[in-house]
DNA sequence: CGGGACATTGAACAGTTTCAAAGCGCGTGG
DNA sequence: CCACGCGCTTTGAAACTGTTCAATGTCCCG
């Protein structure tokens, strides 16, 4: 099967090092409603000053660099990603418009994050989010759960990549990320992310992701208008394959 | 390489049925000192009553059971772990003497819990431990960082599964658990858990962990006196397998 | 219209799985 | 106390999925 003998092919990453830091801005956190979510609650605290812009394939910060903020993606995609010495990358997660990301992990960022699209970041101080927990009980839940919810995805994830085979694990990823999008409906999914992208989120080459999209399609489960866009025919294909990957 | 085609070829868990309903106790929190690491914070509530033990092969508790209390594990070693329909197998993780379980994922277990050996826990009511959380600022931070390095391992391990092959993942394996076990220096491992279990845990066979181990015995990196004992005789060559996944 | 990055397809190769059988250790029972 | 039996581990050989290498195709942007 799969394991990746990972040679040293990866796209020439047009990256800009664009170090970023912004200024710590100590706005007083309006009263946020016990039913928002955490991002939604973030949002509450908007401040023009703190929003930063990333072109596609920007570095966004660097693994090891000091965590002093919190991201709130406000457009775009961002990828968190690994680079081992030997060219192997590991794309721990897709950070997606509403997300969040470096909430957790302590002072120093675990992931590098990259911008896969043009992004729109908001930043929040953690000096300030720390201030919010301290206070807000309410506030501290929703970190909590938050937590709690990105723990049981990385679990997730770490079953797909544990027991699945290349078309299983395409099945899941698509069906993820429609659920995010809200996609499952429309059936209409855009695919942000390059075929590489999704390799090595899934632990496999890009060879391997056309040919499982390639197969998808021939079973009339996906439709492929564009490179960047999916048409998802037969959900319910989809979920047997993705099997317990897929909440459903 | 390896996905899986996980064939339904699994040991028959001599698994007797143990629901574990133990009786909520109200212990008194006594002050704990602020070095503590969170298992040590909770070990100060100690209280006989709420000790239960397992035989080998049992199950502690069920994937979605209610999660009315948080398992300290006091001795033996714990298998956490999802069964799909099909009969595959994912253990996510092995919890150890000292390790704590079922802390986060709210109100229900999001994993099946095993005795890899016999094991004893004892159980501190999730309620108690709300209580704390709410009352005690130092006792929150110690959650939070415990959850954070949780989320951190977590994501290791979805880095070895997505980008290494076979030896390289039992290197990594090997290397955490002694780590894990202090067994770095002594370089003598107790592997308490069997071939199959490991396989289950890197996303591969038994008999492809046997070879691997078998390979690393004749390049004169491990000795194996017997199957539940590892002499590590040259770190430095695990930790190069290794690679990204040790963390020096 | 041309160029380059990305996607797709093909063919050969390789790591891992699968199937099968033998080896070993350990507890139980004679 | 020894022998048998069962479960787990180990080894071998063949099959198979995914990788690697290579070439072609496609789309977008300048």
């Amino acid at each position: 099967m799969s394991v990746s003998f990972h040679a040293v092919r990866r796209q020439p990453a047009t990256g800009h090092s664009t170090a970023f830091h912004a200024t710590a801005v100590h706005s007083v956190a309006p009263p946020a409603p016990v039913t928002a979510s955490l991002p939604e609650h973030l949002s509450l605290l908007r401040d023009p000053g703190t929003i930063q812009r990333f072109a596609r394939n920007e570095t966004i910060f660097h693994e090891g660099d000091p965590a002093r903020h919190i991201l709130q993606i406000l457009s775009g995609t961002v990828r968190l990603c690994r680079h081992t010495p030997d060219g192997r990358r590991h794309v721990a997660e897709f950070v997606m418009a509403g997300d969040l990301c470096g909430v957790f992990g302590g002072t120093a960022q675990s992931f590098t994050a990259e911008a896969v699209t043009g992004v729109g970041v908001m930043l929040h101080p953690r000096a300030q989010f720390d201030r919010m927990a301290e206070c807000d009980p309410a506030f501290r839940a929703k970190v909590l759960s938050h937590l709690s919810t990105h723990l049981l995805s990385v679990q997730m994830h770490s079953f797909v990549l544990g027991c699945q085979n290349a078309k299983e694990r395409l099945a899941s990823f698509i069906l993820r990320l429609a659920e995010r999008t809200g996609a499952t409906r429309s059936g209409r999914l855009e695919l942000a992310m390059g075929r590489q992208d999704i390799a090595d989120h899934l632990g496999l080459t890009v060879e391997t992701i056309c040919r499982a999209i390639t197969a998808l399609r021939n079973e009339r489960v996906l439709d492929v208008p564009n490179t960047h866009q999916l048409v998802l025919r037969n959900v319910d294909a989809l979920s047997d394959l993705a099997g317990a990957a897929s909440l459903n």
